[in-house]
DNA sequence: TCTATTGTTCGTATATCATCGAACAAAGGA
DNA sequence: TCCTTTGTTCGATGATATACGAACAATAGA
């Protein structure tokens, strides 16, 4: 997980996802190929930091809040405080 | 900070200091090149993570708890205590 | 002075990572 | 059916990281 977040991408993601809630990946694809979010959005999803589930035509991703306080009390939290 | 933390091997060397108090870095030297070991204390030091002073023959390792916490707060008790 | 201990620095090899473009798959709407 | 949107997958590439041995510097002690 700190490897996931160690990224400054993968962890702009989260820090958007935590202050305007769960969105799809578009949002997120400035100044960055599709491709490449597309790979850290499949590093934050197999750390078990996000979900992403079909809607229409496209994907919401979350932040899987309560999973990561349970297995990581704290940390998440700490993190996201930190980062401003 | 978090890059710092996500090698498991520095991971290694902060949860050491924080459990068995401050040290120099032979004890860490199992299995591990002198060199290697090195790189990763400069890392740790150069993250602001820890702190080298002169002791003798040999040098002693400490965690900077006041300075973590006053920078990032919280997140190296919550780091420490997801490690276990 | 000589030797041992402790940690640093250097050069190098290997592995991993981030990034990109292009091609692809799935779903909706015209 | 065709086209658009959204995201994935597949190489390839350049950058960065990790790891090692060897040589070095500084200090303490015999």
């Amino acid at each position: 997980m700190l490897y996931a977040l160690s990224d400054p991408t993968r962890l702009g993601i989260v820090k958007g996802l935590a202050e305007r809630g769960d969105q799809p990946c578009g949002p997120f694809c400035v100044g960055t190929a599709k491709s490449t979010l597309s790979h850290h959005f499949k590093v934050l999803r197999e750390s078990g930091i996000i979900q992403m589930r079909p809607e229409g035509t496209s994907y919401i991703n979350s932040l899987r809040r309560a999973d990561l306080d349970a297995r990581f009390p704290g940390l998440l939290q700490a993190i996201l405080c930190a980062v401003e």
